[in-house]
DNA sequence: GAAACAACTCAAAGCGCTTTGGTAGTTTCA
DNA sequence: TGAAACTACCAAAGCGCTTTGAGTTGTTTC
């Protein structure tokens, strides 16, 4: 069923069905209602390419996702990104597409995505420092919205939703300070993402303020999987001179530091300590009733909302100014943390 | 840059250059080789909702996902399936789409989406008993992948990749009774969901052909959360005859499972055995050189991979006939599953 | 040297919608 | 009473592409 066959059933040409059915003035109430009756009899829906041709709308954003074979392609905070951005699109009746981009020839696939002309604004994931992206997109001039930033480019001129990466760390690490551990891991995320360059430096900030040298063997850096969790914290403690305390940067990690120390005999709260960021994932609750971890916490299901939101609202007012927000993570107090321990833990065996 | 404007530039009709560009053999090898230079040189690419309104063809597949009050919308095992998807979709150039619909009004959603006309096929996830999007996509004429089955529906009728879950569960169950295990939990997924049917159904011939009664207590249904996972084996620890080993539906599960061992002092392979199926989910990884837990394995990705490919055959040629792919799961030994304690295991105190 | 055949190229229609620029018919009001 | 102002509708153009059917050359063939 198509406009045509719809307007001839019902003797009406094609414009005034289409202004009827868009809610225009110039059709009588009358006419407007024996409309929707026969479109909602009929099955009719207006076929979106059709729309969008006309329209130059098409109702739909792009998530576009750099793959690279440096790190697997959709992890699991992507994942519960999309689901809070996807209560925004369902709400508005936007599709979604998800583009999955080779990181080299992204220009390339970006000026695709603008020419092929099937989205009307886009999702930046995985900002990196001096993302190439984000100037493309200016010129380009689609509509787009950053989770995360990127330093180096003048953040101002583009909107973005971000974490306070470095408060966050920077908190979490004094936390520790104050429970009196010197040696600090810090595994986090893969180095020149964006957010991992800032919890870094919220680390070192602490660190510093606080007058305890950095120690480079106790910073570890890879795609955050649960075995990177493991591993590093097997090599962490297998040191001279081991860590009383772990920084992890999801918790994800954190579930592989527990397997690493349980297999060690190692107690949390007590021989050591663990503090993990939280992004709310939805299938690792951080306890329903009581916190498992100490965590930073701060929900990648609300940021997909927000970045969402803008997006819409860019798209219907491009000439908005670029907005930012700037989420804070809570300081959650479980049961993972603890004094650090008055003889240092001695080097474990592999 | 549009076809018109190309085409100006180059003193062709649109025709030739469309031609040219697509191939068609009407068209002299130099003018072919004048057109692709200057489509290349100015950034030429298709607006692809003019393309699919001439053709008829979208280039892009929909992903369907129902969410519910019950469960979540996106789970880490939908996000490697799609993973291995997008592998296939880029090749063959096709968009992919995400679209979530609530489980109320279904028909409608799936109606709109092939009115809409903005995807040549869809990929169906999360198949339930008599699941009634089968029929319903039959009728409308759409081409369609079920990533598992819908028992009740006449199972040669439509394409579906599925894992052959009674038999891995069964011979998990079998290995676990072999080892001298009568108390086995099972923490399964939804029930409902067909692939969690099918499940318990190879538990129970297992059981059965053991001469081992079912025990309901033992028997844990929910969405495979980690916290799922250490709630379920609390509950169970805690019974006048709790369980010597536990069956997980997921790897995620596991890891709760693992939480609550460690935390009631619990030693995998000794006092308890574990057996989890792996869907080789790219952050949880059934370690990197032995596994980590004893597993019934198969992967998810690769399931992905094959559906999409399928989904594209059944586009090109919507005649084909349904095809089955059956996916067998590989038992994988590892340090989690041991011999039954000689004393059955005393319940533990909460 | 006309007819037949390739080898190219083109104008125009059509995909399903929105939107511009109308036209009738009715009401309003000087 | 007649011009102006509405109201309610419509025909046709246009969005950017593909594809049909129809040329227009240039080359063979008999």
């Amino acid at each position: 069923m198509n406009l045509k066959e719809l307007s001839k059933i019902l003797n009406l040409s094609q414009t005034t069905v289409s202004r009827a059915l868009n809610g225009y003035p110039e059709v009588s109430e009358a006419t407007r209602n024996r409309v929707n009756a026969a479109a909602r009899k009929y099955h009719y829906i207006p076929n979106t390419r059709a729309q969008g041709l006309a329209t130059g709308r098409t109702h739909a954003v792009g998530h576009v996702i750099p793959m690279s074979t440096k790190h697997e392609v959709v992890n699991p905070v992507f994942t519960d990104f999309v689901a809070g951005a996807s209560e925004v699109y369902s709400r508005e009746n936007y599709d979604m597409h998800l583009t999955i981009v080779p990181d080299t020839g992204e220009e390339h696939a970006y000026r695709k995505i603008a020419a092929k002309g099937s989205v009307d604004g886009v999702i930046v994931h995985g900002p990196v420092k001096n993302d190439p992206r984000i100037n493309l997109l200016k010129t380009i001039g689609m509509p787009f919205v950053v989770h995360g930033r990127s330093k180096g480019d003048d953040s101002n001129d583009y909107t973005w939703v971000d974490m306070n990466n470095i408060r966050a760390f920077e908190r979490a690490t004094q936390f520790l300070i104050d429970l009196g551990h010197k040696r600090i891991a810090l595994l986090n995320g893969l180095i020149g993402m964006d957010f991992a360059d800032r919890r870094l430096t919220g680390h070192l900030k602490a660190l510093k303020a606080n007058g305890i040298p950095e120690d480079k063997a106790l910073c570890f850096s890879d795609e955050m999987t649960e075995d990177y969790g493991y591993v590093a914290t097997m090599t962490a403690m297998q040191q001279g001179n081991p860590p009383t305390a772990f920084l992890a940067s999801s918790i994800i990690v954190g579930i592989g530091i527990r397997r690493a120390c349980s297999e060690l005999g190692l107690t949390f709260g007590k021989e050591v300590s663990l503090i993990v960021h939280d992004d709310e994932l939805s299938y690792f609750r951080n306890g329903t009733t009581e916190p498992i971890y100490t965590a930073t916490r701060s929900s990648v299901r609300q940021a997909g909302h927000i970045c969402a939101q803008l997006l819409m609202d860019q798209i219907a007012d491009p000439t908005l100014p670029p907005r930012h927000v700037l989420l804070e993570a809570e300081l959650i107090i479980g049961n993972t943390t603890g004094p650090a321990p008055q003889t240092p833990n001695a080097p474990k065996p592999s």
